[in-house]
DNA sequence: CATAATTTACCGCCTTGGCGGCAAAAGATT
DNA sequence: AATCTTTTGCCGCCAAGGCGGTAAATTATG
């Protein structure tokens, strides 16, 4: 189970969550039960929203088993020093 | 330049925003200023408000040249095909 | 070590995201 | 094709996010 990441760009995020979300074989309502919130909000992503919260949008992608990564070439420095300073 | 992706767990986005600002020498006031939002708004994500909006989060790490990716095993099955039905 | 300059913390106001409810649309069943 | 079932679209209300302003805290400078 390589990983494949897929850099994320912002407004594909709304097709991105009805693709998986069809695949799982879930109505709106269902992924919003499944995550844990109203069924607005899967609404509003899909259309675009991305004024959306980032926790309301992170527990749709939970629930729709996409990880989100960051891609950043300091953040060893960050990882192998969890209190680094400055 | 090779990409190096990290697995993001929610809570750590703020430490992992202050501590990129810090190592590109910015305030929490200029670093708004760059991401084109307000101050408050970098104080929230770092003190862990996940309840930030998801645009307003992503413009704080473009300033800081973090970039998001997706980590999901279908991914390439919708981005080979735009139109993809279900 | 005093004080000036910068950065951070927090407050109240205003805007807006997220909610349930319900109507419209789409799909299934006979 | 008529009707029952499921899904989607959208409305108004309420709670909360984001804003600038300002005080507190931190850091720099002479």
């Amino acid at each position: 189970m390589t990983a494949t990441f897929h850099l994320l760009n912002i407004e594909q995020i709304g097709p991105i969550v009805q693709f998986h979300r069809k695949k799982a074989g879930l109505s709106r309502v269902e992924l919003a039960m499944v995550a844990g919130i109203g069924k607005t909000a899967i609404y509003d992503i899909e259309h675009g929203k991305l004024t959306v919260q980032f926790n309301t949008l992170f527990k749709v992608l939970a629930a729709l088993n996409i990880k989100l990564a960051v891609d950043s070439p300091i953040m060893d420095l960050l990882e192998e020093t969890p209190n680094a300073q400055r």
